[in-house]
DNA sequence: GCACTTGCGGCAAACGTTTGTGTAAAGCAT
DNA sequence: ATGCTTTACACAAACGTTTGCCGCAAGTGC
């Protein structure tokens, strides 16, 4: 049974060639040219073929004992089955492979006990870095984990000034104000998503500057927190709506959230876009095919994600790094359309 | 700065106590009746002791090194964006973690290629075993890989008669038959999904064999083949009704399908559930919350995940394993509600 | 002739574990 | 006291790499 033969080792190769473990492992790592200061054109030759006809693989797990490097990265995310998080880490991934990198990926549910045991578990595995999907604003943890040496960069949320590969949300949010009003709403709720995620507090900042801009105030009532999910969304839309009737025109910090809001209205019997537009986020591909096409911030998600590994790897070469925020854009659809005129 | 104090290890609890690393080790890895074999009740307290004050972890790496075992697990899914895989993997890395292994995913996107690549770079990360949510009917890889002795199981789709975790897919279409047929509907077209997908190909065998039960003949048009999510079943639905007219029931093998299908029905002025019943599978969140909500059939994802791990497990510790299969059941909703009597 | 570089490669020491084997001392029966 | 098993450790050899250092020969400059 083949299974039985072991992996084919450095030791082996050298001895078949008649050469010592050191040289051969020397002229694996370096490059082309690099090798001829190591050996000969005829010694690199041979054991490069016998690499190849071999199927020799290093054993990463001996490589990162001696070097202590371990190629491996943790990702932490509030939960992968959001479509939105899962996007984003699709992205590390590829990034990741491309440079030799694996990558471990775990939900912290985005609660802090969470956070705090599954990284410490990354440690443990001696990860060489961390890729945070789940900051959480005001929390001191990264802050701690910052001073302990840990190296990191998030994604998704910005936090404090740890470097960070973000949308634009203040930008994505100002977008959305510009086209509502634009269309003639005037009446703006907005669901702001979890108080402690900066995604959801800057589009909201967002749409509310840009309306203060046009001279609107959104009152406080008008703004409510919940879930980035579809039932977080249902509850806040109905939350709003039990506390000051409907508005004509709603934000929700989320494509999901924005469905669920369309649960609410459906079951009033509110109609979209006629009394109400609703506005959504990130582009999630359903947004195109529902009932009621929505409206919604087309983000970067997986570019978010590459830009986000590749900040972490400059970091751990000791480059100085400089967060990245990149440009939403708006994706207009019925859910939005024009109201009628109100006679 | 604490970052530059190298971790603790073995050796330096060995000398704190004045002991020797082997026992050391023994007692830090045999339970708590078994250390007593190898040390006093003094220094197995010293012992624990020191290695709890100083924070001790073990290093991986060097263990691994060591005992030929890595505690990785690869798992391979089609897309991590599929909100199904998403939960498959959720519950595999949730097993995962309370065994103390670790798991890499990657996306295959379905691709043989990908596959074979992506296999080939967990293998050179030394996992212990593998898990694939991607099998292809008659694909021989996965056959030339348990010929290598590679140990793997299957989840959500089973292939060949590799162990597999998976949903009774069979009774799932089933369910859905009986549903249809007892609600009236006679005309029933079928988005079936992937041909290489075992979960595409026994959801329709099931719905097919409970309808030629009943005496109902589902013709080869009403079947027809695409992708598992909303533009697949968007594709999938408008080829169907162009070849021979709307149906009076759609059975969509998955819910993202099942929404594309209704984009086509919005598109067309076909009206849900009156001109045409529609059905998802799955259960995805969504479902409930949709403008329409889809009725669907629920199927265990997380535990389908959980399960697929522990088989692995075993496997690897070289019990003898059988597949489960787990069983789904049907969630009637708006979408599917009996027809008006025509007339 | 000399000293000195350069090219090519070997030697051996780590990295931190795990585990087979060796062995003093202690306990027990004879 | 002698033999025999336990008890409670110590010793040392791996596992497969990487890397600092040393050595030898051939070439270079004077």
């Amino acid at each position: 049974m083949e299974s039985r033969s072991r992996p084919v080792t450095l030791r082996m190769i050298a001895d078949e060639i008649g050469v010592n473990v050191s040289t051969v492992s020397r002229v694996i790592n370096a490059s082309d040219t690099e090798a001829r200061r190591w050996a000969s054109g005829e010694v690199i030759e041979r054991i490069r073929a016998v690499v190849a006809e071999r199927g020799y693989q290093r054993n990463p797990q001996a490589a990162s004992l001696r070097t202590r490097r371990s190629g491996l990265v943790g990702v932490l995310v509030p939960r992968l089955q959001d479509y939105v998080l899962a996007t984003i880490y699709e992205g590390i991934e590829e990034a990741a492979t491309e440079q030799g990198i694996s990558t471990f990926v775990t939900n912290s549910l985005d609660v802090p006990a969470n956070q705090i045991a599954r990284t410490e578990i990354m440690l443990s595995r001696r990860v060489d870095g961390l890729i945070f999907g789940d900051a959480h604003t005001g929390e001191p943890f990264l802050d701690e984990l910052a001073e302990r040496g840990v190296k990191f960069v998030l994604v998704s949320r910005r936090a404090g000034n740890h470097v960070s590969a973000t949308c634009d949300d203040v930008m994505g949010g100002r977008l959305v104000a510009e086209h509502l009003l634009a269309s003639g709403r005037r009446d703006i709720g907005i669901l702001a998503g979890q108080p402690y995620a900066s995604t959801g507090i800057d589009r909201t900042a967002g749409i509310v500057q840009a309306c203060r801009d046009a001279g609107i105030d959104i009152p406080p009532h008008r703004i409510v927190q919940g879930g980035f999910d579809a039932p977080g969304g249902h509850e806040a839309a109905a939350q709003m709506i039990e506390a000051g009737g409907c508005p004509d025109a709603i934000f929700a910090a989320n494509d999901f959230a924005a469905i669920g809001a369309m649960g609410v209205l459906r079951e009033r019997g509110i109609s979209v876009p006629d009394d109400v537009a609703v506005v959504g986020y990130n582009d999630t591909p359903l947004a195109a095919e529902l009932p009621i096409p929505l409206t919604t911030v087309r983000s970067p998600m997986h570019e978010m994600g590459r830009r986000g590994l590749d900040l972490l790897v400059a970091l751990l070469r000791g480059d100085e790094v400089e967060s990245v925020r990149l440009a939403p854009d708006l994706v207009v659809r019925a859910s939005s359309a024009a109201a009628p005129s109100k006679m």
